[in-house]
DNA sequence: CTGAAAGCGCTAACAA
DNA sequence: TTGTTAGCGCTTTCAG
């Protein structure tokens, strides 16, 4: 067997009990604010932890309870996300409010297959569901309080978080429509996103409604990288009937897109219209400031902590929630009425 | 006094011991590689644990050894940094590494005069100092490995891996001397930073070296955002003696002056030199792909996280060192030599 | 080479 | 209201 500790280094329950003269039982109870504790003693208590500067461990609270206050954050590691704005939005919006709450922030870059441990976990935040929906499935199962992010999960028990992508394109080309633009093109993100799927089915509805014939032409895909969007624009304003306004998946591609055209000499807005996604800051800066659609990467990822923290800790039974945060779309200069 | 598990929904030591007909100390044996453990029993263990598909608590572990694999990542939470080319590649470097070596990652987006707790703690990455040399402090008094990035510390015994920002700003700067500048300004990062202080040091070594004089209101400084940068720009652009060329302490600033260069009529490289700082891609893609400073941001990460590794499990008594990588001046075409 | 038992620090059921 | 005690799941003496 071990000596009892000597040169022990933290202080325990025991040192505080024995300190104020209780048992570790009335301590343990005065930590976690049972009501059940006379003054006196309750005051006893507090004493000593101020004067021992003891700190529960939280470890044992863990393996006592079975219960955790650490947040996993599952972020697939797909190519190019870690170019991305959103990326950092979602990272910041997250950690600001789990250092809020008191959460310990496990960050997870996972590969798509990978089986994690999950252990010691209390909670997970997965951003997005991009071929691992079988992690999510095996969180559920193992009853781990979980919750998506910028990912509409339909077919799972689980509350989900996200942006309304469809509507917000469609609020994109509406407007390009209204302009009086005909052909309209779509440069899109990588669509192993659910986010730039519904962005592309926000551009057809669109289309569809505003009685515009879809030209598989001016769609051209990317994977949300400068490279690609340069290169879809290059594609696009070289083409023999090119488009006279574009809906671009990302503002950092819009960006790119706005620059090519620039550089083959044609003007902003005059020769093309562009709408973004996303409300990047740098958006703003350029000669001309870009039109694009607002998503609130922040407060998304906030309410998903939000939501899951309360399954956590308040109801884990609560019902389950599917919630589509709005778009707005922010009109700046990048676009102008046809032939003006 | 609870009640034996009976609806138990992890499996345990004990369970395995059970069912492979030995003692949980030989399981501990068997699962911590001891080589004191006969070959038999070892597979029947093994078998064991396959069938039951058992995982050693992470916790439990913890617990009873007092170690721990959790590396934390402190970032100082100030102003503009999630803005930053730098965040994320910090954290993609350090993510990606932690994931192959089996840690895990704890994010911890600081206040600067936080106290954190430390609890069950392996290890910590400060990702820079800024305000918060108390809690590294701390760390360190505590025993807890610790190790230190993008700040050269050198009144602490920690180890510390950052990059030559002197040496790279100096070399930007001389190569603009070289193509004949003499008014050379110089738009600075936040100068809480090290990094924007250094550069800012490298920047006014090479006028020394080059016999220039130092003009101070060729100096601007900014907290790194955008927005700053283009006010900087536009000051500079339109001085009485405005600078022929400019250093800027990041690429995503300076790509801000080229847009603001532009605008108000300037050509780059003709009317004005630009150098920036990152390499980040970003820089690759406009009309003029920007001559910059290549820091190995990925790498300085993950040498810190391969560092604290070995504190932590190789070698806690390793030798203190001071890791200062190597820049590398990246010349694209954003440079002109003076009057040419 | 193996196992019994103490201990890591805490919680919770039970009795007093 | 309080204390006793049996765990939580694992490691580590220590004695075979």
């Amino acid at each position: 067997m071990r000596k009892k500790k000597i040169n022990s280094t933290t202080v325990s329950i025991n040192d505080v009990a024995r300190l104020a003269g209780v048992s570790i039982t009335t301590v343990s109870r005065v930590i976690n604010k049972s009501p059940s504790v006379k003054r006196k003693n309750r005051s006893r208590v507090l004493d000593a932890v101020k004067q021992l500067k003891f700190e529960p461990s939280v470890l044992a609270q863990r393996l006592a309870t079975g219960k955790s206050n650490v947040v996993a954050l599952l972020i697939p590691r797909y190519e190019g996300i870690f170019y991305s704005f959103y990326a950092l939005e979602l990272i910041r919006g997250i950690g600001t409010l789990c250092e809020a709450l008191k959460l310990d922030l496990l960050l997870h870059l996972t590969e798509v297959n990978a089986t994690l441990s999950l252990q010691g976990i209390g909670g997970i935040v997965f951003a997005d569901i991009i071929g691992n929906k079988s992690q999510l499935q095996e969180a559920l199962a193992k009853g781990i309080p979980s919750i998506v992010i910028n990912n509409r999960v339909q077919d799972l028990e689980v509350s989900s978080i996200s942006v309304d992508n469809v509507g917000g394109a469609e609020s994109a080309v509406d407007y390009l429509c209204s302009l009086g633009h005909k052909n309209i093109a779509h440069i899109t993100g990588d669509l192993v996103t659910q986010a730039s799927l519904q962005r592309l089915e926000g551009y057809k509805k669109s289309l569809k409604k505003n009685k515009i014939e879809l030209n598989q032409e001016y769609i051209v895909k990317t994977d949300y990288s400068r490279g690609q969007a340069r290169q879809a624009a290059e594609k696009l304003i070289q083409m023999s009937s090119p488009a006279t306004a574009v809906f671009v998946a990302s503002d950092s591609m819009a960006l790119e897109v706005m620059a090519v055209a620039r550089e083959l000499g044609k003007d902003i807005p005059k020769d093309l219209s562009i709408v973004g996604f996303d409300d990047n800051p740098s958006g703003l800066y350029g000669p001309v400031a870009l039109t694009t659609v607002r998503q609130p990467l922040v407060r998304m990822a906030q309410e998903g902590v939000k939501e899951l923290n309360s399954i956590m800790h308040v109801d884990k039974k609560a019902p389950i929630k599917k919630i589509v945060l709005p778009t707005e779309l922010v009109i700046r200069e990048s676009c102008r009425p046809l032939g003006s």
